[in-house]
RNA sequence: GAGAUUGUAGCUCAGCUGGUUAGAGCGCUGGUUUGUGGCACCAGAGGUCGGGGGUUCGAACCCCCUCAUUCUCCCCA
């Protein structure tokens, strides 16, 4: 007999935590579907070519890969498998693995299909992704995204909607957060003009990290990288720039730069015309990792918990590309469910009623009254109400734990008299008050 | 991949510098109550002390190995 075990950043969820999983999945999709997007589904795994290469190297490293089913070694290189060579060996016994994320087989779905899509194809995917990382705080190896994306037009409008989506779900959600944005031009600009602009990717790294090392810490960072004194002057004064606006003769030289904040003007102007719940607020120093952004980012942090960021997305001119289909653009954001529930929780903000199951269980004595007490709650269950019966009739004591465990409302009590008169005895479990009543006034009651 | 942390009953945890039959609270089962849950009282079940090896007269406690957890770095939702 083996002790049962879960692997390593993976959870159950029982009824309690489903019920509240399925209420942040809901209410996200509600706000999806207001903003006209269309469910969309992919499969657990995709070829391992589909996601190879399109998270960098470490992504690479975190993708769960599927062993080949047979005979997995048959066609293995016996070269390389003397020589223990992980990395050529993978390709000949994987040729699937996990999604990484619900970005990239969203892409692939928009290649294999574009002939029966309409563009722009707006698409929402509530599923789990799976990373082969090390579990910690806010951070599991499943975990479920809930994404919307557009492709197929470059409009502007879609970031200032999709930030309206952050917004309007947050609210819905209870979760009071500050939605950053930020515009990879805009920090293409900054490696311009501090003449590094070979060194881009070194420099976002450095400076996503402010608000976590501070000023000097990010010096430290950008020299460390190899990036010259003279442009970590340059990038340090522009960090302290709260206003996308006054970057503007940083960017004299830099037609990226100015780029960048046009599009943030246009997406701030739109959202100008609306009322929006939460703080939208521009952040120079949000980076992101994922090496596919090119124009606007964003990242969405909950105010009052110390918790890696909720959600996280930005616009990708061309990532189809890599799918054989240039040119479509895209925008997109994710929500990440399972850190939104960690939030909740801490914050004490899931709704109350979600503990309640069934609002009704009948109770009965003997056989003969257990299955009066049948057609009763077939009864209420025809008029389209939860109803539950207990499977043994007899003792009471048993049969009302039953309904306090269960956090069932009300209690029927269905006896010879009940049975004989048609008025059962409705004990609201509550107020402990008790009355005799026709099953049809319990449904008025309940319903 | 690197570092730290924790592992004792179903759950949360005590368990002194190594010393007889390893404890508590909650939960669970039965009873006080064969037509009534929460409260109270009574009784009871439940533990290879994560696993393996070692030191010792003696190990939950010390040492080594191993597995797992949680957290930090890296990176991310």
């Amino acid at each position: 007999m083996q002790k049962p075990s879960l692997p390593e950043g993976t959870r159950d969820f029982g009824p309690e935590q489903a019920r509240k999983r399925a209420w942040i999945f809901d209410t996200i999709r509600s706000v999806f579907v207001k903003f006209g997007f269309q469910p969309l589904e992919t499969p657990a795994m995709e070829n391992l070519g589909t996601l190879t290469g399109k998270y960098g190297d470490e992504g690479d490293q975190l993708l769960f890969k599927i062993l080949n089913n047979g005979d997995y070694l048959k066609d293995a290189d016996p070269e390389l498998l003397a020589a223990k060579n992980s990395a050529k060996l993978l390709p000949q016994i994987s040729k699937r693995g996990l999604r990484y994320d619900l970005t990239v087989p969203f892409a692939r779905f928009v290649v294999m299909n574009h002939h029966a899509l309409t563009f722009p194809f707006k698409r929402y995917q509530i599923q789990p992704v799976w990373r082969a990382d090390r579990p910690q705080k806010g951070r599991y190896r499943e975990f479920f995204q809930c994404d919307a994306d557009v492709i197929g037009s470059d409009s502007l409008l879609y970031e200032a909607e999709l930030t309206q989506i952050y917004d309007e779900a947050f609210a819905k959600l209870g979760i009071p957060v500050v939605i950053k944005i930020n515009n990879r031009k805009i920090l293409y600009g900054i490696a311009e003009a501090a003449g590094i602009a070979d060194r881009f990717m070194d420099m976002t790294v450095a400076i996503d990290k402010l608000d976590k090392i501070g000023v000097d810490g990010v010096r430290q960072e950008l020299l460390g990288r190899g990036i010259p004194d003279t442009g970590v002057a340059t990038i340090l004064d522009v960090l302290s720039e709260p206003s996308f606006q006054a970057l503007r003769p940083v960017f004299a030289n830099s037609e990226t730069g100015m780029k960048g904040i046009e599009e943030l003007e246009r997406v701030f102007h739109l959202l100008g015309k609306t009322t929006l719940h939460n703080e939208v607020r521009f952040d120079v120093t949000l980076a992101r990792g994922l090496t596919y952004y090119t124009g606007c980012i964003f990242e969405v942090a909950a105010k009052d918990v110390k918790m890696g960021s909720i959600g996280g997305g930005g616009r990708y001119a061309d990532l189809t590309g890599v799918f054989g289909m240039p040119g479509l653009s895209g925008v997109g954001i994710s929500f990440g469910a399972d850190r939104i529930y960690d939030v909740l929780e801490s914050l004490n903000r899931f709704p109350a009623n979600l503990s309640e199951t069934v609002p009704v269980l009948f109770v009965a004595f003997d056989d003969t009254t257990h299955e009066f007490a049948f057609e009763c709650v077939s009864r209420v269950r025809a008029a389209g109400l939860a109803a539950e019966l207990y499977p043994e009739p007899g003792k009471l004591k048993k049969q009302f734990e039953y309904a306090a465990k269960r956090n069932i409302p009300y209690v029927v009590i269905v006896g010879e008299t009940e049975m004989n008169t048609g008025m059962i005895t409705v004990k609201n479990q509550i107020s402990g008050e008790q009355t005799n009543m026709t099953v049809e006034e319990l449904i008025g009651i309940i319903a």
